[in-house]
DNA sequence: GTATTGTTTGACAAAATTGTTAAACAAAGG
DNA sequence: CCTTTGTTTAACAATTTTGTCAAACAATAC
C-alpha cells in the first residue's frame, strides 16, 4: 500500500466538502480540488471516476446530515420553545460548518430539477412526522404564544430568520463594513434576536 | 445595417439576464445565450467582446435597479408602517421577476470578491440615508410598534421574511408538494404574515 | 526476494468552451 | 451602381477542463 494508505480518499472528499460548502467555491475544477488537497489530480478520478460523482457524493452527504440533524430535533418531545431554541442551535452549527449549502442546494435543484428529489420527499412516515410538528405550531397559536398564521408560513418564517442571513452575509459584510468578527456577534446575538421575532411574549 | 438592426444587443443582453435572473441557469455557456436568443454566437462577442463582459453588464444592471427601487421607497417620507408596506410591493416585484439575483450575488460575491464592491458601498450620501432609516426603526422601538433589538436585526429580520422563501423555493416545493400556483398564493399571503410578524401589534 | 495488491504519477487524449478572423451580406448615401 | 458602414456568418484557433492509460511505486504476503 502507499504511504498515504487510504486516507486519501477520504482526504479528496473532505476537501472538496469544504471547497463546496463552506468557502462556497462551487466551480472549483479537479485540478482546483486536487491542489487543495495537496494531491495528484488523477487520483481524483481513481477514486471516484468523475467530478460529478464526487460532486454530487458531497452534496447528498452534507444534505443527509443536515436533515437528520433537524429532523431529529423536530420530532423529539421536548416542549414546543425549547424545541425551537434546539433547532436554532443545530442549524447555526450546521450553517457555519456549511454556509454555502442552502445556496448550492438552490443552484443544483435548477440546474437539474428531480435529480436531488429523494433527498426532499419526506421520509416514510415522514410527512407524518411534518403534521404532527405542524400541529405543535397550531396548539401554540391556540394558547396565543406565536401569532395566528398557516403553520407553513410560521416555518417559513423561522427559517428565513435562521438561513438568510447566512445566505446574505457577503452582502451585509459590504453593506455595514462587518469583518469576520462582528458578522460572527451577529449570529450570536440572532439567537435569541429569533426567538423574540417569532414569539408573542415579547421577553426572553 | 443588418435587418434585425442595433435590437440584437439589446436582445441578447435580455436573454442573457432571463437565463442568468429568471430562470437561474448560471451556467449558461455563450452558446446556451446564443441559442435562447436565435442568434449566432460569434455576435455575442461581437457586441459585449467576452462571457464575462456581458455577465458583468446583466449583473450590475440587474443589482443597480434593484438597489435604486429600494432606497427611494427607504427614504421616501411616507410614515414607517406604509414604507415597509411599500417596501415589501417593491421587493416581491422584484424578486418575482430575477428570483435568482440573490443567489447570484452571493456566488459572484465569494467567486470574487471585491470585484463588485463599489455596487454596495453605500453611495455618497447612502449611509447617512441608512442611518436616517435606523433612526427610524429606533423611534418605532421607542414607540413600542416593534420589540426592541439592535436595528440592523429588524433589517436583517425583514429582508430575510422577505427574501429567503424566493432563495429556498425549490426547496420548499418538494418539501410540501407545491406547484407553481400554490407557490405564489403563499407568497401573496405573505405580505400579510411579514407585517404580522415585524410589528408588535399583532393584528392587521 | 518475488509476486500481489492497491496507490500514485506524468503523459496523453478527448471534450467542451471561449475567442478570433476573414469573408458574405444588407442597408443607405452619394 | 458603387462605396461605406455596420451586421452576420462559418470556419478556425486557443484555452480550459475533464477523463484515460500505462508505467512507477510502495507495502505486505508468500
Amino acid at each position: 500500500m502507499g504511504v498515504k494508505d487510504s486516507k486519501t480518499e477520504q482526504l479528496i472528499k473532505d476537501t472538496a466538502k469544504r471547497l463546496f460548502l463552506t468557502e462556497g467555491r462551487m466551480l472549483a475544477t479537479t485540478q482546483d480540488i486536487a491542489d487543495a488537497a495537496g494531491v495528484n489530480r488523477t487520483l481524483l478520478h481513481y477514486y471516484f471516476r468523475s467530478r460529478d460523482v464526487l460532486f454530487d457524493l458531497v452534496f447528498k452527504e452534507a444534505l443527509r446530515e443536515l436533515r437528520e440533524r433537524i429532523q431529529s430535533v423536530m420530532l423529539s418531545t421536548a416542549p414546543f420553545r425549547e424545541k425551537i431554541e434546539n433547532l436554532i442551535n443545530v442549524f447555526f452549527e450546521e450553517l457555519i460548518k456549511s454556509p454555502y449549502l442552502e445556496t448550492f442546494i438552490v443552484l443544483q435543484m435548477n440546474q437539474d430539477p428531480g435529480k436531488y428529489e429523494e433527498l426532499f420527499r419526506t421520509l416514510p412516515g415522514g410527512e407524518q412526522k411534518m403534521k404532527i410538528f405542524f400541529k405543535e405550531i397550531q396548539a401554540e397559536m391556540d394558547k396565543g404564544t406565536i401569532p395566528e398564521m398557516k403553520p407553513i408560513h410560521f416555518f417559513m418564517n423561522f427559517f428565513s430568520l435562521m438561513a438568510y442571513p447566512f445566505v446574505a452575509r457577503p452582502i451585509y459584510e459590504k453593506m455595514f463594513d462587518l469583518n469576520d468578527a462582528a458578522f460572527k456577534k451577529l449570529v450570536r446575538e440572532r439567537k435569541k434576536v429569533i426567538l423574540l421575532s417569532l414569539f408573542k411574549n415579547h421577553e426572553v
